[in-house]
DNA sequence: ACGTTTGCCTATAGGATGTAGGCAAATCAC
DNA sequence: GTGATTTGCCTACATCCTATAGGCAAACGT
């Protein structure tokens, strides 16, 4: 048997690939294994355990959340920048269903970096309101409930089968936080 | 071996139990088996499948959380109702963050009722804002989507390990909340 | 060409799910 | 109370997933 040449890189790609494809849960050992017609204990050469495979796929998808978002961002401010920067975070959890469920996962300690990114993003759109001091983190904890709270909901089928589109109540949701954001800046 | 003398209702008490203190994913066949001194193979005449036990275990929490929710509610109105919902869900999903996990998990058909009572419980308190048609349903979703994603990114840490106390972070959520939905209802 | 690294293997043990078939305690009918 | 039925639990088994240990050979560096 020859060998695949496989590594760490395209293991955790692999395995988020899948995640998207078939739900988070998906994802283990023997099915990569599968997927790269290996046995699953060669595996773990690679990586420690399904764990940390796992926590390897929230560290995947949240730098490439990190970057879309900072794409999305840059050069704009204030109403649009959120906007934006909302979009692409709905757009991104519902483009890779798995890679997302995969964030709200706790990440070990060493990992945690990761995470940051994104936090450190959100204050960057609210740079654009003024907000300062304690504002801020309110602020920055809002969207992060909206977005998250909006998104995760949508994708647990919670908003399919009743009309309006799902759509609509997001550009309200943005809208209303925006509102929010600009009142809680002149107060 | 004398009998335990369990039945569904028992096995997914104690389930919920064990979810609030180890964690939703805890819940195993397994565990059960363990918890009650009884073999594995014996539980599966009281439920079908590890899905079905979690899945009963969501049953269980969609309606306690209903029960709770309700009382809140009741004789009250605008702000008020909403601040009091808010609460309930919020301290519900601390007290029981195993059954609250639950909730996310996605039912079957033919449970699904249960999850019902939520929806109809948040159209309730929209009553007070005279908000109504498409503007409701937005607002049921947002109002769905601040609590959940606040009470999601707390209970998984996300706001811990940072000034201010999230307490004040969530009344100034629920107030924004009730100030947009209070501008909805103007226009 | 030689030694080292690295990718993959076999063997093995443990733990979880789920099915089949059986026995005996509890419950119900009369 | 005796008999029939239901119900709670059992053993035995098949299957799948995780994880560790130890080994071999292909690929790579020099």
């Amino acid at each position: 048997m020859g060998r695949v040449g496989l590594n760490q890189q395209k293991l955790v790609l692999a395995a988020a690939d899948l995640a998207d494809a078939e739900g988070f849960e998906a994802v283990t050992m023997s099915a990569m294994a599968r997927r790269f017609e290996v046995k699953a204990a060669s595996l773990y050469s690679h990586v420690a355990s399904t764990a940390d495979l796992r926590a390897q796929i929230a560290v995947l998808a949240l730098g490439e959340l990190a970057e879309r978002a900072g794409a999305a961002v840059a050069g704009r401010s204030g109403s649009d920048a959120l906007l934006e920067f909302a979009s692409a975070y709905r757009d991104y959890a519902r483009l890779h269903p798995g890679r997302y469920a995969a964030t709200r996962h706790p990440l070990p300690e060493h990992l945690l970096a990761a995470g940051r990114a994104h936090a450190e993003l959100t204050y960057a759109v609210l740079r654009g309101y003024g907000l300062g001091g304690e504002d801020a983190t309110h602020a920055v904890r809002l969207i992060g409930s909206v977005l998250h709270g909006f998104t995760d909901l949508e994708l647990s089928g919670g908003f399919s089968h009743s009309a309006p589109p799902s759509q609509e109540s997001w550009l309200r949701a943005i809208e209303a936080l925006d509102a929010t954001l600009t009142r809680w800046a002149r107060a």
